[in-house]
DNA sequence: ATTATTTTACCTATCGATAGATAGTTTTCA
DNA sequence: TGAAAACTATCTATCGATAGGTAAAATAAT
């Protein structure tokens, strides 16, 4: 079940690319000439960019649920809210990326169904394992304000190019 | 200096198309098919795709910054920041659209330079209009605060098909 | 030898953009 | 006033580049 070394490369690539342009923003070509592969050998591991794109959400998901860990294992909610905030500064600092499924999100009415709902299922689960972190009243609630804020911090800081304004947006929230 | 009616049936096009799947959603054929004219004309009113954008982004962050005038006008921060919020939410539900500098602040290092930098001055623009309205310690903080929560919720609204997270995401913030 | 992978070579459709032409309107000026 | 010139807005036709996608042949790995 697992996917070939090509096919994670390639993986890698389209997710740069999605994260800098959204789904319209990858191509097979630029991949493959990234890759260093032709475009057809890209067709072979992803038939069409729908699968290609779907796979791309899944495994930001999966990755980006797994660095976290279990909600349980954090020694406070406040600990817990921390860890998840860091993940988004992660991204947006260290790779100078949007988040794939912000972006996704954002174009959700443009995209083939099976990439939109998988885009949704990132929210979902974002949504629960943040309400089993926090743990009390009003707990989908202040999920929902937390990842929104992030989503919204992560395009001002990047659109006015200034990394900061991601913490003052997260500042005791 | 006023543009001709078919451009602005062009924008109002446009504008549709690039709130749906951004910068790179919308095309020059599919516009001039929507306004019943060839492309050779829409690169007539806009030469370029970075012309196009331009315009878009200006009149969009001049409808919106007219539709809310003045932060002084309003009776107290707390009517004026209503407004605000009220204007994302009109464009959620009424339109069923994003923010079209929300889409395109998201695809901001995909922007030819002159689209960006109009990207980029909604939201200073935004940031300055609500620093007034709010007009206290830390205005430009919670002015941030403010437009992500808005942005982000906007995403969130739309990803997750339900309106009324926006509300959520903006109760008593 | 068989399977997994990649390549060559191509297809159709669309992209942004341009050239050249043509009516209709407006402006200039003798 | 009326002819000449310029401008507006559109068209047809085409460009080179790129999009996603496919079939068949070649190569690599087991």
């Amino acid at each position: 079940m697992q996917r070939p070394q090509k096919a994670e490369e390639i993986l890698d690539v389209a997710e740069r690319m999605a994260r800098t342009g959204g789904y319209q923003g990858f191509s097979f070509r630029d991949i493959a000439t990234a890759v260093g592969v032709k475009s057809a050998s890209v067709h072979y591991h992803f038939p069409t960019k729908e699968d290609l794109g779907t796979a791309l959400a899944e495994r930001y998901t999966k990755r980006f649920l797994e660095a976290l860990g279990h909600p349980e294992e954090y020694q406070s909610p406040q600990s817990a809210l921390k860890a998840y905030i860091n993940a988004y500064r992660t991204a947006l600092v260290e790779d100078g990326l949007m988040c794939l499924c912000g972006m996704m999100g954002s174009e959700i009415a443009a995209l083939p169904e099976p990439v939109a709902r998988e885009t949704r299922a990132f929210f979902e689960k974002n949504i629960t394992w943040l309400e089993t972190a926090l743990d009390r009243d009003n707990a989908r609630q202040r999920a929902l304000r937390i990842i929104a804020a992030l989503e919204g911090g992560m395009i001002l800081a990047r659109t006015l190019n200034d990394p900061d304004i991601l913490d003052q947006v997260m500042e005791d929230l």
